[in-house]
DNA sequence: TCGCAGGTGGTCG
DNA sequence: CGACCACCTGCG
């Protein structure tokens, strides 16, 4: 494992990142595990998370803030320079700005912005986006994370570290980490061997979403998604934001009716009109608008 | 047991 | 078009 230490991140908080449903390979590192040691001299340990990103295993630890709420990212890595992960965790981009925008337009996100501080939208896979939002689908997260560590052991790869102990002593030797695979490796999956895997009746999506990724790639627009068979408006939405980086996107899901019933009083089926009012309110930064409202109604109500 | 989980495809009227 | 409704699976 190698080193990479980010200094003077702000607006950032690992967990507001990676427990707003954006990702679902990242777990977190119990309390007493990750506040035992001291990350850098005199330093103190505020979370740590561990998880895989383009076949690379990651520990990510975060810092407590200092007095001006700059944090400093502490990242135990197979691979990637600073640069990829600097990227990963969209660090290169100035919330403050964001939030100041999307306030400016519209002051009722002031508890969700609040709350939500420290969000950054990743710069994931493209491919591996699409195929865990096919799999989000009429699903619980719990779950979704287990289907896609199951597709990452049957049919990734194997990811060979030397030392997976982390600073606070963790051991991580126990445990086996797996690539997302390969559009290839997929594309190559028959159904009989994704039967096991209990995707459900999503399988079938999968299998004909990755053969399909192969030869086409990804169309950009939203009627390009939607010809995919298991992408419906919401998963193209997802995608678009999460995979293709077109940050107007406002996936509109249950959380987001009850958002939006509930700020603006939108009929709960009404989502053409929340998805053009949105446009209008949020204009292109509609994602980020979208991830602060869902991080704050799941966490809060 | 049954409804639900960050929806979608198919089938009606 | 828009309004239903079944759907794999696992959990409370």
């Amino acid at each position: 494992m190698e080193r990479i230490i980010i200094r003077d991140i702000n607006n950032f908080k690992l967990s507001h990142t990676l427990e707003c449903g954006q990702c679902f390979r990242w777990k977190q590192l119990s309390d007493e595990a990750y506040t035992r040691g001291l990350p850098l001299e005199g330093v103190a340990a505020e979370e740590t998370y561990y998880g895989v990103v383009k076949g690379n295993i990651c520990v990510a630890t975060a810092t407590t803030p200092d007095d001006k709420g700059f944090i400093t990212l502490v990242l135990d890595v197979t691979g990637g320079d600073k640069d990829f992960w600097q990227d990963y965790f969209d660090l290169d981009t100035d919330y403050g700005e964001i939030k100041r925008v999307l306030l400016t337009n519209e002051p009722k996100l002031e508890d969700a912005i609040e709350s939500g501080y420290g969000i950054r939208i990743l710069n994931q896979d493209i491919f591996e986006t699409l195929i865990s939002f096919i799999i989000s689908q009429n699903n619980n997260i719990a779950r979704i994370s287990k289907c896609i560590e199951s597709l990452a052991r049957s049919f990734g790869n194997r990811i060979e570290a030397d030392e997976l102990t982390t600073h606070c002593g963790c051991k991580l030797e126990g445990q086996e980490f797996y690539s997302f695979p390969s559009p290839q490796q997929l594309a190559s999956v028959t159904a009989e061997e994704m039967n096991p895997l209990k995707l459900g009746y999503r399988s079938a999506y999968v299998c004909a979403a990755a053969s399909r990724f192969l030869e086409d790639g990804l169309p950009e627009s939203e009627e390009g998604l939607i010809s995919y068979l298991g992408v419906g408006p919401k998963v193209a939405n997802c995608i678009k934001l999460f995979g293709l980086k077109q940050m107007d996107s406002f996936p509109i899901d249950v959380w987001v009716k009850r958002i939006m019933n509930d700020m603006y009083g939108f009929a709960e089926n009404d989502t053409k009109g929340m998805q053009s009012y949105a446009a209008e309110k949020f204009g292109r930064y509609g994602g980020y608008a979208q991830q602060y409202l869902f991080h704050y109604y799941r966490n809060t109500k």
